[in-house]
DNA sequence: TCTATGATCTGTACATTGTTCAGATAAGGG
DNA sequence: CCCTTATCTGAACAATGTACAGATCATAGA
């Protein structure tokens, strides 16, 4: 009689990806403290030092789930932004609009890929790769930014900190309100009284 | 022959406050994650059950040093402002920027314990006291914008979401640059934007 | 087609951690 | 002086990260 089969395949075949995959479902559920390797490996179906032949250690699958985070944010900003295309002025104001809203929802719809992204976890390795990412999302904003100045919806003085200025707007409201210590509500105000200061909206 | 006495006293006196006076060291030093209940009792002289008859578990520990910090970070903040007391516009627009770089010095001198403060260990419990902590700054920042908009230094319109916008550019900043996203002479840079954008620099 | 080499995964093992609980010890009031 | 109560110990347990020797597969070269 034979015995059956104990797994499908001895070689996972997507083993590295599908740690990630894994982990990234455990963190969305239960944040990063929480987060075990070995309950990971048992959810794939692998043994649980099967993960070390692709991360060196635990802190380094984290750092690879947080560095992949900043593309699917940067990927969702780029598919909304889309929907409010157009060399308007109009247009330009509301890619702007989206462009903190985004960042905002991201990060209330889905608090620990936030909390990950920002945690000492994300900064371990070389920045080289995570800062190539950011830029794509920050130069949407400069590029937005320009926009605002070209269709003359915000002063050229202004510019040179708009990036800093944004940027810092709607990551603080956000971390801010992520950690409990603002309300909700208080973002759109946010937003709104950095576009008065930008001269963006009258 | 008697023995040596194993320890001085079998009951320590203070174990509450020593439990996190050394959590507190070992945070400073390595951060949450590696925080340790056994170490920190290995530290003390006692043993690694002591502390479950002060916190029910290692989450509480962390959150009730997350929330001495806040009132440590109003402490220092404080003890800054009154080096620039004074009822001039001059005095009122300095103790707004000596509030914000307290604010981002702390974080910078001990990143571990803002990382702590604005993680999800102070987020558990009632966030009743924490409320009353954060207020205090919080009250210190109002006071410091009607004094800006008493000596003239501020437009009255701003004056609304000015908290709000203060705190988030504040916040936003320091926690990108303690998180690697931003360059140290940032916040400057950000401070100056944001009096300008307030009305309080020309 | 056979074989050997390298990649991939298992199994076992170890130290460390948080946490529980029964019992030892000290402190202080009657 | 005793007895109650607060405080701490000690041993135990399950879970975790990680290391390492070996098993298993995949495939290139003969």
């Amino acid at each position: 009689m034979t015995t059956a089969r104990v797994r499908d395949q001895y070689h996972h075949g997507d083993l590295e990806v599908a740690l990630i995959t894994t982990a990234r479902k455990f963190v969305k559920k239960n944040g990063l403290e929480s987060l075990s390797l070995r309950q990971i490996a048992h959810e794939i179906g692998v043994s649980p030092s099967a993960a070390y032949h692709y991360f060196p250690d635990r802190n380094s699958l984290l750092a690879v789930l947080g560095f992949s985070l900043f593309e699917e944010l940067a990927d969702y900003q780029e598919r909304e932004l889309v929907k409010v295309a157009g060399a308007s002025a109009r247009a330009a104001r509301e890619r702007f609009r989206v462009l903190g809203r985004t960042y905002f929802e991201w990060a209330i719809r889905e608090p620990h890929f936030f909390n990950l992204m920002f945690s000492d976890f994300c900064l371990i390795e070389s920045s080289v790769e995570q800062t190539r990412e950011e830029n794509r999302a920050y130069q949407t904003l400069i590029h937005c930014l320009d926009d605002l100045v070209e269709t003359g919806s915000m002063d050229k003085k202004l510019r040179a900190s708009a990036e800093l200025l944004s940027w810092s707007v709607v990551h603080g409201t956000t971390s801010l309100i992520v950690s409990g210590h603002l309300d909700t509500e208080d973002f759109e105000r946010a937003l709104d009284s950095l576009e008065l200061a930008l001269g963006i909206r009258k």
